[in-house]
DNA sequence: TCTTAATAGATTATAAAAATCTATATTTTA
DNA sequence: TAAAATATAGATTTTTATAATCTATTAAGA
């Protein structure tokens, strides 16, 4: 019932990067210093965002990274589900076949279904606009 | 970010125990069987769902257990809770101290504060006068 | 006193999460 | 063109949490 650490990594690392001005790079050891991520594990994280399309990466001595779109169209719910895949917030939610049996009579199936509809919502609403560099003074 | 099977048998057994009729029990065997739930798994949560007050036993050869209060006095997050302990969406959200050492300044903190704030509120309204005998024709 | 319950607590097994490691490819620049 | 700094790939290891089981004991009814 609790978020991987590595997910909130990754919105932490994407939110760092969403405050990069327009054209700028950052490389994974100076936003594992700047967050206090251990830096090989933010590398892992940072291709898999990159393979998945949220970030774009550049290789090289001046190389690092940036969004691959604007930050209001990159949300929360993007990068967890890189990091974690699809969001169930119980076993048997979702469209797929599950090893419950209890599915069709289930009786607290429909509460979870419910509140998992509600959580993927919320994190489909916070975007990283929020984070971007005219909204926050100056990166730390 | 997935509610543990422990803690989903907890509601169901609950739920089943819920319907029975006034003065009635179940014994753990009987509502292992209905709900598919390995026996001795659902021993140690009735144990600790008896001891956190949630549940009342008897042993003995007409013993098992039945709830402590009305169905509808015990809620979701009752039982949730005995089961993983305080709800936490994400490792800094509570009022303990916490291994990140962001917190103070985090940008993404603020959301999952209020995630978590939203999914409680949901647990703890949710009760179980919606499984009573009176709601649900019959006890498979 | 036998049987059928719950209780207590330790132990084991499995799986997932977290982190690290080794080696390779790419690009800049001295 | 060699050295340095970067990302990439994928395997491996470590650690932790979850899930399940086991052994022994206590309690009460028939
Ligand atoms: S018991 Fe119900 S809520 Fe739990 S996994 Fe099965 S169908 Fe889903
Ligand atoms: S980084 Fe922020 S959201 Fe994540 S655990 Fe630390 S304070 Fe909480």
């Amino acid at each position: 019932m609790q978020l991987s650490r590595k997910a909130d990594y990754a919105l932490r690392a994407v939110a760092y990067i969403s405050q990069l001005k327009k054209g700028d790079l950052a490389s994974i050891g100076r936003i594992a210093k700047a967050r206090g991520i251990p830096r090989e594990f933010l590398a892992k994280i940072l291709k898999e965002l990159t393979r998945a399309g949220v970030l774009v990466s550049f290789q090289g001595v001046t190389g690092g990274y940036r969004l691959s779109r604007l930050p209001k169209e990159i949300t929360f719910l993007d990068v967890i589900e890189v990091m974690e895949g699809p969001v169930r917030i119980n076993l048997c939610v979702d469209d797929r076949h599950c090893a419950c049996t209890n599915e069709k009579s289930c009786e607290i199936r429909p509460f979870f279904v419910k509140q998992q509809e509600q959580i993927i919502r919320a994190f489909k609403r916070q975007n990283f606009g929020a984070f971007a560099h005219n909204k926050i003074s100056k990166l730390a």
